[in-house]
RNA sequence: GGCGGUGUAGCUCAGCUGGUUAGAGCACACGGCUCAUAUCCGUGUUGUCCGGGGUUCAAGUCCCUGCACCGCCA
């Protein structure tokens, strides 16, 4: 029996356009995705797009389409980022689709019979824009405290869930799974909001039709929320009690932007704390991007445009900037001039540059033949073990979605590559005829490091890595098996490598 | 207003339970090599570790206080 690992992404509204902050979440549950399945995991990895609310309703009237159109012509939008960000997804759940309507109905008369959903009214003030009710203290003049924009007040019939019964349960759920929610200031913080005290949850609507309609009364519609979460279980076949449910739920990790943590780490929980399901084992929030140290907004026009920069850079500069530039968990900015400065100084100088001189070696001195490596000296030693030790650093660094520390350890090989030729003077060996055979093992080390870290890097950046092991005469897919120090087979024939990344002059920039 | 966090080299940050001359990457300067995408390697410069007070043989590291910035809640 394999090990299974579930990841998901939140699923994306329809009415937005997507932007780098839907390819930082999609991205970075793809490298772990990758990862994983390299280390020999059964994965599961789950996207895809909330389809249901007010918002789209009305952005389809004006548009003068059905909501569903809407849907189907933005959905493409997402999946064709997804094909050229190369995300691996396994699958792509939309809210519309039946298997999830069915779903969510299912679980919504579950919570019903376990007595946790009544009917009461709602009243408050309701910002349409934003799809919020806000009490009348959270209001500011009177106004949206999110938006600024006038609210109204409303009154309307709802179904309640329960919350507050489950505060007890949710707290002593997260005290007990210290790594429940991360990073810790964000569980800090969801502490400190549940010890305040839960109130019940309005989860339904009836000001407007477009959603799944709630079980034995279809005047109400299902709270977008309680929806668009049930996607983390209806597409593993919920309620049918399938293979995919048994082997996959609950989610080893559901990776969120900290705009949608509250929904993840208080509702969620607390729905599937009713309805007798497990929790996920994690919620990790990640930070915010901003632009050229602006906030990123529609109306300052400054969002970045995923597309456009993949082909202007290329797929796997952005993956790599992306995950290396900033932890995650923290916000970071996105600046072309920090893009360039990564592309140069990490993948061209460093990463491309070390493939490039090595293969022109091997080529130069042993025709591109792999030798039989003789013992390894002192040097060499220390060389493989960092290597080697590269491996159990990332390792326990995907683990903690620590991202940009695991290329940090990857990049340290690859600097110990640098000056490893540096001390071997590979150069000065093949003027003399006896030093041969150490010139043969000196090739053969700095190939072999370079396989292991193109391996490793097949998680990050997939075409690279490809182009890398071509290069270096391996073109096995990237496995567990082969992140070991050994597997350069000698007789093999390694090509002398193009630039894998030119640089970018500055006078380009732009 | 309540709770929490942050403040360390020009920039981005690491410094776990207090302990030799405070670190890394980038940037900058100088030197070296020549296999390589003018790439690589080495050496070096810069710090009132936010201010003030305290505990201690010893504090960037603990305590109090002030300032600045940030997050969550109200």
């Amino acid at each position: 029996m394999s090990r299974t690992f579930y990841v998901t992404t939140p699923i994306y509204y329809v009415n937005d356009v997507p932007h780098i902050g839907h390819a930082y979440t999609t991205l970075a549950a793809d490298v772990l995705a990758r990862y994983k399945k390299m280390q020999g995991y059964d994965v599961f990895f789950l996207t895809g797009t909330d389809e249901h609310g007010q918002k789209v309703e009305k952005a389809a009237n004006t548009a003068g389409e059905t909501p569903l159109e809407l849907a189907d012509r933005v959905v493409k939008r997402f999946q064709a980022l997804w094909e050229k960000l190369n995300i691996s997804y396994t699958d792509f759940i939309r809210t519309t689709q039946e298997r999830h309507k069915k779903g969510v109905a299912h679980l919504f008369e579950q919570v019903m019979k376990k007595g946790d959903i009544y009917l009461g009214e709602y009243e408050d003030w309701y910002c349409t824009p934003c799809e919020t009710f806000w009490t009348e203290t959270q209001l500011i003049d009177f106004k949206c405290p999110d938006c600024n924009r006038p609210t109204e007040k409303l009154k309307e019939e709802s179904y309640f869930f329960r919350m507050s019964k489950y505060q007890q349960a949710l707290l002593a759920h997260i005290e007990a799974n210290p790594d429940f929610i991360q990073p810790k200031s964000r569980r800090n913080e969801i502490l400190a909001f549940v010890k305040e005290g839960l109130r019940d949850l309005s989860v339904s609507r009836t000001t407007f039709r477009w959603g799944i309609p709630v079980p034995g009364n279809d005047d109400h519609v299902v709270y977008v929320w309680f929806d668009a979460l049930a996607n983390y279980i209806t597409a593993l076949g919920y309620p049918e009690q399938t293979d995919k449910l048994q082997d996959f739920w609950p989610a080893n990790v559901h990776l969120i932007g900290k705009d949608i943590l509250r929904f993840h780490t208080v509702y969620w929980p607390t729905f599937l704390l009713s309805a007798g399901l497990p929790l996920p084992e994690k919620v990790f929030a990640h930070g915010w991007w901003t632009v050229e140290g602006q906030k990123m907004s529609k109306s300052l026009q400054n969002v970045v445009e995923p597309n456009m920069l993949i082909d202007r850079y290329g797929v796997d500069a952005i993956r790599y900037f992306l995950m290396r530039e900033v932890p995650f968990g923290l916000d970071g900015d996105f600046s072309h001039s920090a893009l360039v400065h990564r592309i140069n100084s990490d993948l061209a100088n460093d990463l491309g540059n070390l493939l490039n001189r090595s293969t022109a070696m091997i080529n130069k001195y042993f025709g591109g033949i792999v030798q039989e490596p003789a013992e390894l000296e002192d040097l060499d030693k220390v060389y493989r073990a960092k290597t080697e030790e590269m491996l159990r650093q990332v390792d326990g660094c995907m683990d903690d979605l620590a991202f940009s520390k695991a290329l940090q350890a990857i990049w340290e090989v690859i600097s110990a590559g640098n000056k490893y030729i540096d001390e071997t003077a590979p150069w000065t060996l093949a003027k003399d005829p006896s030093r041969r055979e150490r010139l043969g093992t000196v090739m053969f080390c700095v190939l072999e490091s370079q396989r292991v870290v193109y391996t490793l890097l097949s998680a990050f950046m997939p075409d690279t890595a490809e182009k890398g092991l071509k290069y270096l005469g391996c073109d096995r897919k990237p496995t567990s098996d082969q992140l070991e120090w050994g597997c350069l087979q000698p007789g093999t024939k390694v090509t002398k490598a193009e630039p894998l990344f030119p640089r970018i002059e500055e006078k380009d920039d732009l």
